[in-house]
DNA sequence: GTCTATACAGGGATAGAC
DNA sequence: GTCTATCCCTGTATAGAC
């Protein structure tokens, strides 16, 4: 296994020992060996009789804990992003964005996952997929926006740029270049974003 | 239907009276209804038993014009390349960028299309995809790195940049936007990445 | 060459037993 | 909480009609 997604012992309000213990620790294990099971298989390749089987219960016994095989892999990402800003304490702004890029250069299984469900979250009929991707970018922009005017204030510097737009395009790039780079691994996703950074006002 | 995909009876070299002419026709009747149905259910929704129903004949007559399901998908985009280039006249250049994005905000059918088979060709099993991506982005930041170097020396200017890099980083943008726009239609693809031209060198 | 009919393995979802 | 059984759908492959 590759490693638990998020401790449950340490973050879970319910606790590892309460009536529910079981029930906390089985939810994560799915979370966990799915990921596993995405790197071995591909996406397609990770049906819910897969994962069970990688598991040692029945396709059945995981909805139980998850309302679909869209919800078990949307909750996969969001639990990566919530381990990502605990441990990185990322703040979603543009220095955060190479040392991500950095990061995920190890974990292709996690990249394909997450280019894999974005694409899913485009079309109606995948709602879970789509609220969360659309609250994701919201909040990126959003971060990513606050970051670029804080270094803007803070060097002094004025624009006339749209700088939540500023903001749409270096996440725009960021996915764009893991796409590219899934495809051709000679791509330099970090080194690429660096000189995307170099362009913007106020980093020089 | 939305409209022909790519006129046959002009393009195509067998002709439409020839020996061959009804299977010809057949083949791009497939591809313009294929567009269609995706317009309309999604490409989950495009089964080959879905397209077949369009057109009025069984799903295994499809597989008589195409390899599989991928490989019809991969031709619509494919079909989609070829007409814009000679339409448009179409160099791969950074003002091309501006203006098929442009066109594109007119057919998100296309546009999801475009972004799920782009997804589902970062993974083993879709080879066809995944030689079709991989040689259009190949293309794609070569003839876009030979624009960025023309208009520099056009301008007299000069560049520590990789202008490969500044290709694939203007490529990846594009992409990730139509993502975005597919999420949330407020945002503006094509004053983004003028955004983003004013950044670059040698275009004030 | 064009197409229908058919069979197969596998998918997600769900109902109800235990 | 987990199971088995079942439903309907999918892409693919093949046999054979015309």
């Amino acid at each position: 296994m590759i490693g638990r997604v998020v401790d449950v012992s340490s973050s879970d309000g319910t606790g590892t020992r309460g009536p529910y213990a079981k029930g906390v620790q089985r939810r994560q294990e799915i979370l966990d060996r799915t990921l596993d099971v995405v790197a071995e298989r591909g996406i397609d390749g990770t049906s819910l009789r897969a994962i069970g089987e990688a598991i040692g219960v029945s396709h059945a016994a995981l909805t139980h804990y998850f309302e679909s095989r869209e919800a078990l892999l949307v909750e996969v990402l969001r639990a990566r992003d919530q381990v990502v800003q605990q441990e990185f304490d990322d703040d979603g702004g543009v220095a955060d964005m190479v040392r991500a890029a950095e990061a995920n250069v190890r974990v292709p299984g996690l990249v394909t996952l997450y280019t894999r469900m974005l694409a899913m979250s485009v079309e109606p009929g995948n709602e879970v997929a789509q609220a969360f991707f659309r609250e994701r970018f919201a909040e990126g922009r959003k971060s990513m926006a606050a970051d670029l005017r804080a270094r803007l204030d803070a060097s002094g510097a004025t624009t006339d740029l749209d700088l939540e737009q500023v903001a749409a395009l270096v996440i725009a790039a960021s996915d764009g270049l893991q796409v590219q780079w899934l495809l051709d691994r000679d791509l330099d996703i970090p080194a690429t974003i660096r000189l995307l950074e170099r362009l913007l006002p106020a980093t020089p």
